[in-house]
DNA sequence: TCACGCATGTAACAAGTTACATGATTAG
DNA sequence: CTAATCATGTAACTTGTTACATGCGTGA
């Protein structure tokens, strides 16, 4: 469902192709939420025959034709409807906290090794992000004064820099509960 | 694929049947993951049928028997197996994203309503997990001292504890910007 | 009597993942 | 010549969601 309205929102943002849809959400859109090439593909047609979006064939030199993307009049109002009615708030869905409680059944000293390339992942995105914010808003590049649309943009990014630092302070805490436990008392 | 691994974790911890862990994806094990019980009688299925749990009939007073399934030592090495390989660090999923970048295409002050709503609730999560702590690790009733499996199951709710903090500061955050955006740059 | 909790499920559908498939251009 | 990037898709499968369906006991 909500795949749907994040492509609406970010052809409204600017129009693309299919393939430039799969990179944003690889990047900007990536940061709340993620697709494959496959699914955006699928959706786009669907949402092109509902009438949602228009397409244009944009001719290109020594490239393959792309189909240019964009949103239409009921597209918009069929973004105006979810807009206005409420959602469910998410919950956490995350696999790595259920090998964590699984490790009481093996062993945790095991784990210490995949937490630890959890948190180099996250510290990279981290890293990413903040560039991304330097590049986009705060640094001298950035235009002065944004508008709406940046101003959300950019606090949708303080988000995901602020899950990134909260998980990588959490994964701090589980080397040391991991490591406190292998100390004290090593599994059997 | 994780929930299979969440069963199993969870059927460890303690045996029972699909009604009762429906439940606990209500509670403790969905700090982190979230089932329904349809999907649960599914994979509950499919994971005897492959051998992984096995079943007892539980005969109740004036009630309907129960099934309580419990854990095989195929079950077992199915966890281990997983719990041993890498899996892929998660990324954010958060529909109010969308919604709060699809505001600079629609009122951004009609969206305060819906943020305050979203902030309550990760307000109200918040107070149950701190209740939850309170009961089963740092209270006068918590075991003393705790064991592994305690350790990290505490380890995960502060996970949990964190998540809705950081969440509750971020909505504080966009709650400020869209204030900002109302006073300064009233959409048309 | 009506709602809620306990207890179990089926069916239909929507969304997401993985594998396969093609073909051009460009940089090394 | 090889790999990467641009560009688009199909097919099969696995997960997750929503709606429907049943039936007993207990407390208001």
């Amino acid at each position: 469902m909500a795949l749907d309205h994040a492509i609406l929102v970010s052809l409204l943002e600017k129009p693309g192709s299919g393939y430039e849809l799969a990179r944003r959400f690889e990047r900007s859109i990536g940061y709340f939420w993620t697709a494959t090439h496959q699914q955006i593909y699928r959706v786009l047609g669907r949402m092109e025959s509902d009438g949602l979006l228009a397409v244009r064939a944009v001719p290109q030199e020594g490239r393959p034709d792309k189909k240019e993307y964009s949103v239409t009049g009921s597209g918009r109002t069929a973004l105006a409807d979810w807009l206005h009615k409420p959602i469910e708030p998410e919950s956490l869905r995350h696999d790595l906290a259920v090998k964590i409680r699984g490790a009481a059944f093996d062993d945790p000293a095991a784990l210490v090794r995949e937490v630890e390339r959890h948190r180099q992942a996250h510290r990279d995105r981290l890293e990413h992000y903040l560039a991304g914010e330097l590049r986009d808003f705060t640094g001298p590049e950035a235009p002065a004064p944004p508008d709406a649309g940046q101003e959300l943009q950019h606090v949708v990014l303080r988000g995901g820099i602020a899950f990134e630092r909260m998980t990588i302070a959490w994964l701090d805490d589980v080397l040391a509960t991991l490591e406190r436990l292998a100390a004290t008392g090593p599994a059997h």
